[in-house]
DNA sequence: GAATTATAGTTGCACTCGCAACTAAGTCAA
DNA sequence: TTGACTTAGTTGCGAGTGCAACTATAATTC
């Protein structure tokens, strides 16, 4: 069989690749937490850390924070509701929206829920000791920001 | 409405939600190419960047390589298959193995997609200029080298 | 060498996702 | 104040995924 096809390419450098890989492996653990815990999924979790740590809002502010899609947001919220984590209030401008927020559960759950991140993204970052976690932040961040839509080769 | 909830915990510096943001910003632009050009999803493209880069193997050796599931590796292969990227031939120790391998569709689109590759990792990293890219390299794999099992406070 | 156990790979099912289409309500302009 | 357009949020549908169960073959053990 044919061996090397590309010898420029190599997916071990490939940095959407690493950085995919890398992501999967820090969330696992903490994934299991929330749903083994809560029964809740990283949409679910998200949308709850939104309102906890900023208040009431509507889902259109929480998409416009966190870049969630629309849609992922509506089921989320519907779910959270449904485990009487989350309740809606109508708005008094806006007849079209619900304003937001955690029941005295969620924010029960957020409370556990927060405190667990904080140690886990401790352990985590331990783990890597001697790492420049500063340098990290901010290059993740810059990644973040972009919109690469399709970006061509010259950037 | 009750504002602040858990004053430690902010998702914004939470590792695991900046990996994974930035993976998604960071993938998105190249998802897009293997789609439009070839209806491939990222499971695809991985198998055939494995199969690519490395040679025939068999699926079994996918997973150990690339970690990913057994079941989308076998689906994945599944789908090259129907589009005439990829062939079995079966294997002469063991009956129930199968060699995969690329056809030339599959060099072909690989060639090409590596290249397209390459050429947006490069984009993508020079869009981050003055980032200490060793050093970034370096934390992810030492992330994705964690087997993060629900991982207790004390690392 | 028959019974047990492990392995390669596939399939069924329930669930999440992305996209497009939809409903209902607000906005704007003539 | 009617009509065109925008916006908040939901729903239907096709597709990908994770997990458990399955088939078929190999390895092991007595």
């Amino acid at each position: 069989m044919p061996k090397p096809a590309n010898p420029r390419f190599d997916l071990q450098d490939f940095l959407p690749y690493l950085l995919t890989q890398a992501a999967e492996a820090a969330s696992q653990g903490f994934q299991q937490i929330y749903r083994d815990r809560y029964g809740m999924t990283r949409t679910q979790w998200r949308v709850m850390a939104n309102l906890g740590k900023f208040g009431a809002m509507t889902a259109r502010d929480i998409c416009e924070i966190s870049h969630i899609e629309k849609t992922k947001v509506s089921r989320a919220v519907a779910a959270l509701e449904r485990a009487a984590m989350l309740q809606r209030s109508p708005s008094e401008h806006d007849r079209r929206a619900e304003i937001l927020s955690l029941t005295e559960n969620g924010l029960a759950a957020f409370a556990d829920l927060g405190e667990r991140a904080v140690d886990y993204d401790l352990a985590l970052r331990r783990s890597l000791r001697g790492k420049d976690f500063a340098e990290l932040n901010r290059v993740l961040r810059a990644i973040m920001s972009q919109r690469l839509a399709a970006m061509p080769p010259e950037g």
